[in-house]
DNA sequence: TTTAATTAGTACTGTTAAAGTACTATATTT
DNA sequence: AAATATAGTACTTTAACAGTACTAATTAAA
């Protein structure tokens, strides 16, 4: 199955809680609190999504917390997505890693998945949180779907 | 980083060569010998794609093999990726098992999550093994690309 | 200025899914 | 009958992820 992290899961629930308090600082524990997920796993998504992103904002000391950088409807699934669990790249061969693929000389075919990694990510690219945690949301997805299920491309 | 497992890599490389010798029926070990994959991995991957998918035909005995059971235009790659990774599904709580998600008191977003994933089949859907194989589908592909691009959905 | 609250950084442990390996049974051709 | 191949199953190893824990640094408020 191709699949998420928990951790983006969760991010996706904790930028959320965020999202309906844009104006005040939410610290870990009350996030935890507010979402049922672990003060530990919370406090660890928090400082990845700081170093990996720049999606929210920390504040320290008493009345610490952190916030979002941008509107909910600014932030592209994508970006959650690569912050955590690295660039979408389906094979391991495309991944711009040094190593080159163990395969190489027999594998006639790793610059295609770059294509396909695109076609995904694109279809990613703008979807953004909000589409997410808004319920009026729902149907534009549904629309994108039926758009993309039209296009005999 | 969102990714395939090693298995729908292979699968597409043997594949790919079942496509060019559709007619006759190819044993593991040859498809182990010319894609360079180890043969009990070869193996296992042909098997698992007999009973997971139609997409290919066994012949056993002396002389017996694998071979395709349709032209490789008209597979998509998501038969392979949903015959050996599974139903396309982004998150755990989305997948249709009998046990609920665990958060599912808290988590308010597990409905949208198959929005997304069936923007991510359908992107799939209409990519063909001989994309992935022939090089003039590269444009094709790229054209994909351009498409969503220009999409502002 | 002390105390409490809070994030930052790092490191360790446990769990689980994937990959790889191996063996035995069954079928088919020669 | 013998050789060749797939079918089925089970075991072992590996590696990524999730979870836990501790210490340092920072800030606000008492």
């Amino acid at each position: 199955m191709i699949k998420l992290s928990k951790m983006t899961d969760y991010a996706v629930v904790c930028l959320g809680v965020l999202a309906n308090r844009s104006t005040i600082s939410t610290s870990a524990s009350q996030l935890s609190i507010e979402t049922g997920i672990s003060l530990f796993t919370v406090q660890k998504l928090l400082k990845l999504l700081i170093v990996k992103s720049e999606l929210i904002s920390a504040q320290r000391g008493s009345q610490g917390g952190y916030s979002l950088n941008k509107n909910s409807s600014e932030i592209s699934i994508v970006e959650i997505i690569e912050a955590l669990d690295g660039p979408i790249a389906l094979t391991a061969c495309v991944d711009s890693s040094a190593s080159s693929c163990d395969s190489s000389s027999v594998c006639f075919l790793n610059r295609k998945w770059n294509k396909v990694n695109e076609v995904i990510r694109q279809s990613l690219k703008n979807i953004s949180l909000d589409d997410l945690l808004n319920p009026s949301g729902i149907f534009e997805i549904e629309q994108k779907k039926t758009i993309m299920d039209e296009i005999q491309y």
